[in-house]
DNA sequence: ACCTGAACACCGTTCAAGT
DNA sequence: ACCTGAACACCGTTCAAGT
């Protein structure tokens, strides 16, 4: 006998911080809107999540495997020029279409909003594939980064209206990603060993 | 005569916004806190500013000015790729000195604490002129956007500990400005090469 | 075992009243 | 002209009490 069954799950509590999430942002994921959503009183949201910070990470979880599933396939493209091309796309793509979610995964979260490291590896893990097919073992990490960096940077700045002196934003991707693919892709005389030793100046 | 003397400054409350941004992110950044830090009650800021989100707004002009006046000097160096590369450093020193002002500024904020276009624009300048002395007039919003993007989207991911794979943060860096640097500065059989001319310094 | 109302501390903001 | 205390609505969170 269960003196009071369970009104909600764990799951729902989520759907519903995400859909107000992509309805208002952050700031309209209020512990009184999600248990309004779900059907319950503000306090009973603590049974499952021990605070507002705990719910914002799941709900960027979430997010997180939603990327994954849509940039995952990319990761196993024949050609990996062509994939890269595919998986930058299609990462500009889901940010469009869940921009607040997507910001959300890429903030500097409090710590105790903030996914665990294995999400992000997930999500990042295609990139790494190609990058790695693309340049190879050496500087695989590096150029990944340089990647990632770049489309997360124009999405993000895109999506915070930063880019704001005119001209087409379509084709300044387009262009970016093309830049990358080919001097990623051909390997260029200019890579010669650098034997540059950074001194720092602080 | 005046009744009540004014007890502190437009300035004074940017200034004390701006310590309590640094020191503890944009929550800290609390009317009370700003108005206990310049010896006044919090009612009384509605004086100099309407709402919260005004605040907000002057600090992000404030660090954009900074940012500006860091970046400015490298776009008027004789050679655009060391230009580009001294910028790029900068750029990324500056966010890493101002950790949570970098945020603030590139952050998708509400529209009542955006700070004005002009204010993003006087910071980009610097980069859309070297990119135009690298590429030519034809490509240089996208070769900017490109580098900006790059930029930005490694810093910020950096400072919201997104790199969680290991391997040298600092190399990465290195090895993405390298690259788009010989990409922009070689012109690429792609692109028909016209005539370079020189810009004449000032 | 899960839910609830009541309560607390804190925040942005308004406003009538003070000088 | 600028400042203030008091007040309001709202938020995250706690907790004793209900079933």
């Amino acid at each position: 006998v269960s003196p009071a069954p369970a009104r909600t799950s764990d799951e729902a509590v989520v759907a519903a911080g995400r859909e107000l999430l992509e309805a208002g942002g952050l700031d309209a994921v209020t512990m009184l809107a999600v248990a309004d959503r779900v059907g319950v009183r503000a306090p009973s949201l603590y049974k499952r999540f021990p605070a507002r910070g705990a719910l914002i990470a799941a709900i960027a979880i979430d997010v997180l495997g939603d990327l994954e599933r849509r940039v995952g396939p990319f990761g196993e493209d024949e050609d990996p020029e062509a994939g890269l091309r595919s998986l930058a796309i299609a990462f500009r793509e889901f940010a469009h279409a869940n921009p607040h979610a997507y910001a959300l995964v890429f903030q500097d979260l409090p710590a105790d909003s903030r996914p665990p490291a294995e999400s992000l590896a997930a999500a990042a893990r295609p990139v790494v594939e190609l990058a790695q097919r693309l340049v190879g073992q050496e500087r695989t990490l590096e150029a990944a980064r340089l990647v990632t960096a770049f489309v997360h940077g124009f999405v993000s700045m895109e999506l915070a209206g930063a880019f704001r002196l005119g001209g087409n934003i379509d084709d300044a991707f387009a262009y970016g990603v093309d830049v990358l693919v080919n001097a990623l892709g051909t390997p260029r005389p200019a890579d010669r060993p650098r034997k540059r030793k950074r001194r720092r100046r602080k």
